[in-house]
DNA sequence: ATCATAAGTGAATGAACATTCATTTAAATT
DNA sequence: AATTTAAATGAATGTTCATTCACTTATGAT
């Protein structure tokens, strides 16, 4: 037999996310994609199945780095301040570290193909932050509020803040300029919101 | 002569949004969008330039809707506290009643396209805003921060509560349900995290 | 060295695409 | 009623699209 080029892969999906977010959904075809991967159109059909099993993969590959940024040195039994503080800086370092996957992210989710594909949710990810806000409340770091008005108050001003800082932009290559002053101001006043 | 037929126009505007919504940008071509209004597709291009055209032109409607409704009552001189919960309840209103723009623009505002597009800003908004901000600050009804750091704090918390109502969904046609306490429990931790 | 097998290909296919154009239709003006 | 003019059209154009297929190539196993 001959084994798959695992490279060639690597090389498809990087191009394809790059053309997306840079051109959209529409600005990605297939040709223009193998083109730009240096394959034969055909050679994409050995690795996905079809344009739309291609975008799910790249939506599922975001979800797993994401998670995995996100968990990074966190455990459920930190402090609540450290733990969410921690949070804001993975999930700052994840769009810093992965812009593409990171635009390509909230352009899909913002999409109506996010209700074709099948999403497979990360369980690890789910579990460690259900334990997280349990902790926080038992241990009477924040008061008594509904899961859906934690996650507002916890990280609505965090991605709030990114889009803003997002706007002047087309950010990728150079690094992304957030002040860290600012990020910690903000944060500050979002712990106080949730006591 | 013969007039254009302005119902026509509308009823063009209409559907390519709902297209967009429903199926993406992607989903929107100029001859299915022609079937779906009863039209030519050459008479699409007697109202708009081209695709580009039709784009930028339904998305300066929406911005045009959106600082209608977020103004209605408005002004620069309510109480802070007033004045945000207005804006809260008329952006509130704005998505529920006119649910595909509130999605179109989502949509339009997370991809490239909008790089593309002459945005045309809404000045009367902007200056509103701006002077309720300021006479904020000089009663002292909020702490002195960055302009960036008030939106994400201000409307953060509530775009958040929206984008995770919005999550089980498919809310097009019927009314979208948020409870008004959960909302008003939010905008109360807000109000203390911007003093 | 040979074989078996899957990776990889370039060209081809038919459908869908945005846009145009020669023509017809309807309404306002005369 | 006749004239004018722009709205409105259906068919056509040339392009680009996702996908397939008959074929070639590389590689691990024998």
């Amino acid at each position: 037999m001959r084994s798959k080029n695992e490279h060639k892969e690597r090389l498809i999906r990087d191009k394809a996310m790059e053309m997306i977010v840079k051109e959209g959904f529409d600005g990605m075809g297939m040709q223009k994609l193998a083109k730009a991967a240096n394959v034969s159109p055909a050679t994409i059909y050995i690795y996905f199945k079809n344009r739309e099993d291609l975008l799910n993969h790249l939506y599922n590959e975001v979800q797993n780095t994401f998670s995995e940024v996100a968990l990074k040195g966190f455990s459920p039994d930190l402090s609540f301040e450290d733990g969410l503080w921690l949070q804001w800086q993975n999930r700052l370092r994840f769009i810093n570290e992965f812009p593409y996957q990171y635009q390509f992210y909230e352009q899909f989710r913002n999409s109506p193909l996010i209700n074709h594909s099948d999403v497979q949710l990360i369980m690890d990810f789910k579990t460690n932050m259900k334990l997280f806000l349990m902790n926080a409340l038992k241990n009477g770091e924040i008061k008594k509020m509904e899961p859906e008005v934690f996650w507002s108050l916890a990280y609505g001003p965090f991605y709030s803040l990114i889009k803003f800082h997002l706007q002047e932009k087309t950010m990728m290559g150079r690094h992304f300029k957030l002040s860290p002053a600012i990020l910690k101001t903000v944060f500050k006043q979002v712990i106080k919101s949730l006591q």
